[in-house]
DNA sequence: CAAAAATGTGAGTGATTAATCACTTTTTAT
DNA sequence: ATAAAAAGTGATTAATCACTCACATTTTTG
């Protein structure tokens, strides 16, 4: 039954997203997760120093994921603004397929119990921003966008924006199609860009 | 020492409250209140049935408060768009000065293990939206605003912003002034309205 | 003033849970 | 094959924390 080292942490890794999306981060006990993997509570200790660093690692492998899935939004083989659209419309669909990564955001445990896990968002949240910000900067020089925008700022507010709609979405137990908002959403910042 | 039961109700909400902003919703316990308030933790008991208790009426407290604040944004004697700046502005406003409110938001506590205060949060929520969709509508009747405005969905989106924006301070440890933001953040939704 | 009600408290209880440890089994490397 | 390393486990620990209870004090009320 010994599997080899990465395997495991996948699989643990793995289950705590599953966990998390099902039950929020509070019901992800060690317990919890070795159930789930099908292993001994105990277990779980050999592949992870302490329950935080199992989230740590969540968070940066669906950090990884993300950037991957919007990689070619980032590369200019397109206009600008036609990138935007799909960078948002790729953004919702990839938080519909991970549920668990709203409910690591929006956890205690992330925001005041773990400074390295804050530090980790405020990171990945940066980089996100800034390359919107540069998608942004090369609509208004090749005039897609206004003239008068401030890229990073205007970066900064459509994070904001599909992040206060997911939570939307989690507070209302995701019962709306959180993909289906991407076509008003990219309406509501096409016509703040332009 | 014995103090009338509003009373100490009332200390024991503003307790709870500065203490979710000071170290966030877990630690909370109710033996940090009840050293903040002054009196032994079992007295707590005395006034709320159970922890939750707590925070569903500290939330009652905020929401009568904001509503409060911005029931004259709500009411018609002043063009839509100021109004709605006005209201943009003394959100943020409002939000600043209780940083308990995005803490209590962004906990698993009310994500999760309590139906109970995700509910009020989720009608407080619906309440606000609806308000504004009906200053929105005003606007677009009016010709302050862009005739094909979905009201209801410019809302919904505009309320994500401000949510957003908050999570982003929160996540930054509160360390950028959120006042600051209301002028640029209206110049964003004031763009996407016209 | 006296009874009743409200408020307050110290000392628990029980449940939960991350982490440890001594020991066994399995896998890997030489 | 065999030694070393890795993976696995049951039992336990130590800490935390909401909540209870019997009893004391204070406040309110008739």
């Amino acid at each position: 039954m010994g599997k080899p080292h990465q395997q495991r942490k996948q699989e643990i890794i793995q289950s705590t997203l599953a966990l998390a999306a099902e039950l929020g981060v509070k019901k992800v006990t060690t317990q919890a997760i070795a159930d789930r993997v099908g292993v001994a509570q105990a277990t779980i200790f050999r592949h992870f120093k302490t329950r935080d660093a199992i989230f740590a690692e969540a968070i940066a492998w669906l950090a990884s994921q993300l950037f991957l899935v919007l990689s070619d939004c980032f590369q200019s083989q397109q206009d600008a603004d036609q990138r935007l659209q799909r960078l948002v419309h790729r953004q919702l669909q990839f938080i519909s397929e991970h549920k668990g990564l709203p409910r690591l955001l929006f956890s205690d445990r992330l925001h005041l119990e773990s400074p390295a896990l804050k530090q980790a968002v405020q990171t990945i949240m940066q980089r996100y921003t800034r390359e919107v910000a540069e998608l942004i900067e090369e609509g208004i020089d090749r005039g897609h966008f206004r003239q008068d925008l401030d890229a990073m700022q205007s970066a900064g507010f459509i994070t904001a924006l599909i992040q206060g709609l997911v939570m939307r979405w989690s507070i209302f137990n995701f019962d709306f199609d959180l993909e289906q908002e991407a076509k008003p959403l990219w309406a509501f910042i096409d016509s703040a860009l332009r």
